[in-house]
DNA sequence: CTCTGATGTAAGATATAAATTACAAAAGAA
DNA sequence: TTCTTTTGTAATTTATATCTTACATCAGAG
């Protein structure tokens, strides 16, 4: 469950509790994220990229091989 | 929720079962997804675009604007 | 028409995402 | 050093995705 959450948000300057409200979760659920250790809803991935200004490929597609 | 995952696995040429099996959900939870009454998980998003061949952007991404 | 494969859908049970609360541990600013 | 912000993480609870079983419906083949 690896992904570009983390290294997305860090570059637009934004802490975890910053970007749970965007999403509307907590923080405790985007560190989880983060960490690779959710396996979050489509709903939670889509709200994520549109506050990250990313797309779906770019946060979660085949983040290991890229 | 509304997605191409239904169009998609037709253009293929599979049964709601076959698609089913591959992605190692049931029939009933491609139904659900295919309607879109389904907030799927990222796990099984992915499996999903990997057996049709398809990115998660093409399956699931704006889906309503293209 | 019947028969079969494919799909729609519903009720109840289970698994797990996510919330809530809480506390500890970093890291930076003063 | 202390103070504050940010992050890591754990226990418990709640919400919901998914499974299981079941039955109805629909389309096509015969």
């Amino acid at each position: 469950m690896k992904n570009n959450v983390k290294i997305t948000r860090i570059k637009n300057s934004m802490t975890q509790e910053q970007l749970a409200r965007q999403v509307g979760v907590t923080r405790q659920t985007i560190g989880l994220i983060e960490k690779g250790e959710y396996n979050p809803s489509l709903q939670l991935c889509i709200n994520l990229a549109k506050s990250l200004n990313k797309t779906l490929d770019e946060l979660f597609w085949e983040v290991d091989t890229q």
